[in-house]
RNA sequence: GCCGGAGUGGCGGAAUUGGUAGACGCCCGGGACUUAAAAUCCUGUGUUCCAAAAGAACGUGCCGGUUCGACUCCGGUCUCCGGCACCA
């Protein structure tokens, strides 16, 4: 009997295709688990081995869960709208929605290929109208509640994609996907508030188990930030905001400064004595990129503001103001009290235009640099009322103070921006608004969605950075839906992040036309009990669709404040020799070329074998071999399984701990120590021989990982006919604690805490027998002699030692 | 700079309420089978000392501490990876 994994594969993944073996029923008796992935971008390279860890650590895990007993949804779907598809669609002269379709086609026969039990009846494409008709009712909801406004403001431009970015996909100041620079440009924009929930997003973390590093990372984007606002008067009679962390440092303050794209500039041109030098340092910033403007280390720039003064409201004291480029307008108020005494920046600034530092907290040396508490202990000095206090008390004393006097009060601010929601492409969800002369913006008409995406003679980009929409005039043109009057449609398209903002709700119900899932099906299946995705979607998609999750909970539209209950991050897939995987290296492995070579159970072993699955790995080929050879061994072993039910006397103990040890290991993602414990419980088998009860374990513990030759094993050996099921719908084998105890234990032996031997000794012996032993081994003697015993240390079941100073 | 994470054999990695460091696998050496090779099976494999065995010393980035006993705890320090970055 030849392990033929070519002709065993496609045998069983067209079983559980016929069968519908993983088609999950909504309702039932048996408790529900939902266990997502991260649904892939259907690209024309097709899965890549980055798709497969996570994909066969979820299925591997759902195999699990159904073997114990829950009811599971292990869906899959296509985050089908994007650029790469628009851009080849250009290319070649394919309709964009061609090509997704042949890319599906390709992922779904790739994924079935693997063995992966999701329940394809559920898939979702969020370019089927039928499900983004559901992605523009939710915007509808967002604009009827406020939540999506139209703003022209400076946005993140790709020069490259010709298309404006959110916050979140600029790195390093170039674009997140293509790496080409990105400049600011200012434009009119949908934009979606996502800072009103910006409390919640952090708050509600607390009660979610999501792993830590998401959580942080999510926090530290969303960069909350207790401080106050404090009022100075400028002699002209307007007011100065400015927004510090550190109020406590407010007598400390020797200049103002204010970003050069602040509106009290142009205000103030009149009477700016040097507006000459002002309008020229404004165009100078305006000129450099954001990557330049934030660049590290670099010089302050300036200019001091000629003819206008700000008054410090706790000292009566006139200061300068100036205007310079280290001053964001986006964050805060764009004005900023400078303190260089306790502030770096502002010590680089004052230190290079020669204005006074003022030491208010004790401590540090600030003729050589600022002074920036790293705990509490400093206590204040040159600070009226506030002297004598540590900063811990002088803060909610100041603000206290400023709140009572009337200039300044407490506030929060965060680094989160509202989300820019529009692109200037074809390939995504047209956003259902209408703008009339004289209604404004007015939303399409609920009944009229799926507002489609037309078909358009040509997908170029327009020269003038619009939609290539813009150019359907046929389209563009219409009625508004208030008014009846000549309206134009939105030609801005929605970004990537919209259609996975909710696809795992549409899952639940995912051909309903009647609403994004029903009632019934949501209650049943929410949350997502467990889903695994990317780090690098942590402050894009999970942040974005925790979000909307949250205002489709405040419309009563979903039952559950958050989407996820939990949430896991696999790490990287690198190429053999640990660098990354790219074409230019050359070192990208292609599923398809393992599965042909080795099979698809091979490739999800080894996948899992792979190492630590939160950290990073690199291939090997050789190792891929090493689990090719371990399959075998479990096919091979087969011919030598003796009759025999239940578990033989010689591997009882083995298999229960390994059990034991596999079930605890696949709920806490250890994948590779499972594979370990199996590997070494074949070799158990190996040495002492095996019963077919032994054999039948071993099948149903290993059939999560390699689910198709386990089956093939299962019914040809009988246990199918035996058992009346496949080995994926038996229940997961249980263990018993008791037996997972061998019948002698090994006890290390220690003299001085130093490793001396080991004795064998029947588990149930006493401390006393165990002792003696002890002291018979030679090895141990031989420290012994000529040493008094002062103590002894006896650690149940794992060792002795005994302790001992010269003597008789 | 700030926030996370990680440093263990030739390699991927195991082991933490402190208790036999190196499970499992890869690579490599020796042997069996074979005309031969592949595959398979058996066997060895942290370093050093010793002809070898027995054994000993050393060994989890580095320095120090606590302890009968430290990869694990504490203090300090270096390096690497990821995220954020003039956020007032």
């Amino acid at each position: 009997m030849k392990y033929d994994f070519a002709k065993i594969e496609p045998k069983w993944q067209k079983k559980w295709r016929d069968e519908k073996t993983f088609a999950a029923v909504t309702g039932g008796s048996k408790p529900k688990f939902y266990g997502l992935v991260e649904f892939p971008y259907p690209s024309g390279q097709g899965l890549h081995v980055g798709h497969a860890r996570p994909y066969t650590a979820m299925d591997v895990v759902c195999r699990k869960k159904r073997m114990d007993g829950y009811n599971v949804l292990f869906p899959i779907g296509y985050d089908a709208f994007g650029l790469p598809t628009e851009n080849y669609a250009i290319k070649n002269h394919i309709h964009p929605a061609k090509v997704t379709h042949d890319n599906i086609d390709h992922f779904r026969q790739q994924l079935q290929a693997l063995g992966y039990s999701f329940d394809y009846d559920r898939e979702v494409n969020t370019t089927d109208p039928a499900y983004y008709k559901w992605t523009q009712w939710i915007f509808l909801q967002l604009w009827k509640k406020g939540l999506a406004y139209k703003a022209t403001m400076p946005v993140n431009w790709c020069t490259s994609c010709k298309c404006v970015l959110a916050n979140e996909e600029v790195v390093e100041g170039v674009c997140e996907r293509c790496g080409s620079p990105v400049i600011r440009k200012e434009k009119s924009q949908w934009m979606l508030k996502i800072t009103q929930y910006a409390d919640r997003l952090i708050d509600d973390l607390d009660g979610l188990d999501f792993i830590e590093r998401v959580k942080i990372q999510q926090k530290n984007w969303i960069g909350r930030s207790e401080g106050a606002e404090i009022d100075f008067q400028a002699t002209n009679g307007d007011t100065l905001t400015v927004y510090t962390t550190r109020c406590d440092t407010l007598f400390g303050v020797t200049y103002m400064v204010m970003s050069p794209e602040h509106a009290y500039l142009k205000k103030w041109k009149d009477q700016i004595k040097n507006w000459d030098e002002v309008e020229a340092y404004q165009a100078e910033a305006a000129r450099k990129s954001d990557f330049e403007r934030s660049e590290l280390n670099k010089d302050k720039t300036g200019v001091r503001l000629e003819g206008i003064e700000a008054v410090n409201p706790a000292t009566g004291k006139q200061v300068p103001i100036f205007v310079s480029d280290y001053v964001l307008m986006g964050y805060g108020t764009g004005i900023v009290m400078g303190v260089p005494g306790h502030d770096q920046r502002d010590w680089d600034f004052a230190t290079k235009f020669g204005l006074p530092i003022i030491e208010v907290v004790k401590g540090g040396d600030i003729t050589k640099e600022a002074f920036i508490l790293k705990d509490d202990t400093g206590i204040m000095v040159n600070s009226g009322f506030l002297n004598g206090m540590t900063v811990k008390q002088a803060i909610p004393a100041m603000k206290q103070h400023v709140q009572e006097a009337g200039y300044g009060r407490s506030k929060t601010n965060f680094k989160l921006r509202d989300w820019v929601f529009s692109r200037q492409r074809y390939w995504g969800e047209p956003i259902p608004m209408v703008k009339c002369d004289k209604c404004g913006w007015v939303p399409l008409p609920e009944d009229q969605l799926p507002l489609l995406l037309p078909d358009v003679e040509s997908y170029e980009l327009t020269d003038d950075g619009e939609s290539p929409l813009s150019k359907m005039t046929d389209w563009v043109n219409t009625t508004c839906p208030c008014c009846g009057g000549p309206a134009k449609r939105e030609t801005d398209t929605m970004p990537q992040w919209a259609g996975s903002s909710w696809y795992f709700l549409r899952y639940m119900d995912p051909n309903n036309d009647k609403a994004i899932a029903s009632k019934e099906a949501m209650d049943y299946w929410s949350p997502v009990d467990w889903y695994n995705g990317g780090m690098e979607h942590t402050t894009l998609h999970l942040l974005y669709s925790r979000f909307w999750h949250k205002f489709l909970y405040d419309i009563g539209a979903v039952p559950t404040k958050e989407p996820y209950a939990k949430r896991t991050s696999h790490g990287m897939i690198l190429g053999e020799g640990g660098e990354k995987m790219s074409k230019s290296r050359g070192n990208v492995v292609n599923p398809d070329d393992v599965i042909a070579a080795y099979g698809a159970d091979t490739m999800r072993t080894y996948i899992m074998f792979i190492g630590d699955f939160e950290k990073a790995a690199a291939w090997s080929d050789n190792a891929v071999k090493g689990c090719k050879r371990f399959l075998d061994r479990v096919w091979n072993l087969a011919e030598q399984a003796k009759d025999g039910e239940g578990y033989s006397a010689a591997n009882e103990s083995a298999i229960h701990k390994a059990i034991k040890k596999v079930s605890d290991d696949i709920d806490a993602m250890k994948f590779n120590t499972a594979i370990a414990t199996l590997m070494a419980l074949v070799n158990d088998f190996y040495a002492n021989g095996c019963t077919k009860g032994d054999y039948q374990v071993l099948l149903q513990l290993l059939n999560p990982f390699a689910p198709h030759m386990t089956e093939e094993l299962w019914e040809t050996l009988g246990f199918a006919a035996k058992e009346g099921k496949m080995a994926c719908q038996m229940a997961w084998p249980a263990y018993d604690e008791s037996k997972t105890l061998s019948a002698t234990a090994t006890i290390a032996v220690q003299v001085g805490g130093k490793l001396r031997g080991t004795v064998e000794v029947p588990a149930d012996s006493d401390n006393a027998a165990i002792e003696a032993a002890a002291k018979a081994v030679p090895n141990v003697q031989k420290f012994l002699t000529g040493m008094e015993v002062i103590k002894t240390i006896h650690v149940p079941g794992k060792l002795v030692n005994f302790i001992v100073k010269p003597g008789k």
